[in-house]
DNA sequence: TGACCGACGCGTCATCCACG
DNA sequence: CGTGGATGACGCGTCGGTCA
């Protein structure tokens, strides 16, 4: 279970969707380390059947790969034995459950704070325009090459983790949207009626896109994550591997 | 072949939160 | 403090896989 809050504590049924076992299960490992001292590379194959070149090692003490570094998973936790009583009384709305599994921080804002932890873990880049280049600071993890096309930019993925363009929007409202008139202009109640319902019309427009953009969003953060198990899995593999090593060599010989 | 299921994407609403 | 962007939650439709 890859959520950030609640993870390893709770599930809550709504959550089914995003729980999907695919993400749990699809990450496997090529490990083809390279030897000690030398820079590592390795082979991570991706869920999506791309293998991932990875360099360096994220040396960094970290929590859990799973955990959230948000404290709220305690809170959450609790307040979810509370919810799931209460479920079991039958009380609970769907408002309630609202209110108590709302907001969670933004994935941005999580994999920026995870990646001012580590270094490997490369940074979900604030909106840029087209002339900017990629940011030193992404060059950690390597991931396939891909483009996201949106309907309001084109997201590319050189190499690096996904550093993403915005075109400026050129047009800048679709058809049968158009743009409010000013407020003083507006006398009677029909006017005043049409207004709002531009501005509805706006808003849900706004928010189809928002709403698409933070789906990809989810995705790439998701993506990421999957990466960072992988390379740590590996990671683990080769410590257990060199710990096996030197306790052959450390221990006395008996033959 | 139709029923069923899980995954996925989309649109919308509600809410949070940063910013001016 | 109002506003707008970001995002969780929810419901719905579609698609592909599986099974009787």
């Amino acid at each position: 279970m890859w959520w950030p809050q609640h993870n390893l504590c709770f599930r809550h049924p709504i959550e089914e969707d995003y729980s999907s076992g695919d993400l749990e299960k699809k990450v496997s490992v090529a490990g083809s380390s390279t030897g000690r001292g030398s820079p590592a590379v390795t082979l991570v194959q991706l869920p999506s059947g791309q293998t991932v070149h990875v360099q360096g090692v994220i040396q960094t003490p970290q929590p859990s790969v799973i955990q959230s570094p948000q404290i709220q998973t305690v809170q959450v936790a609790t307040i979810a034995e509370t919810d799931e009583s209460a479920e079991s009384e039958g009380v609970i709305d769907s408002h309630k459950r609202r209110e108590i599994l709302s907001r969670r921080p933004s994935y941005r804002k999580i994999l920026n704070e995870l990646s001012s932890d580590v270094p490997g873990v490369p940074k979900i880049e604030e909106e840029k325009s087209e002339e900017e280049g990629t940011p030193p600071n992404i060059a950690a993890m390597a991931v396939p090459t891909s483009i996201y096309q949106t309907s309001t930019g084109q997201y590319t993925a050189t190499g690096d983790m996904p550093t993403y363009q915005i075109r400026a929007p050129t047009t800048a409202l679709p058809q049968g949207v158009v743009m409010a008139a000013s407020p003083g202009s507006l006398h009677s109640p029909q006017q005043l009626a049409e207004e709002a319902t531009r501005k509805r019309e706006l808003r849900l427009m706004k928010n189809r896109e928002a709403a698409k953009e933070c789906r990809r969003r989810k995705k790439e953060y998701v993506k990421c994550l999957e990466s960072r198990v992988a390379v740590l899995e590996v990671q683990n593999k080769k410590l257990i591997e060199e710990l096996e090593t030197l306790k052959d060599i450390c221990s006395p010989k008996t033959d």
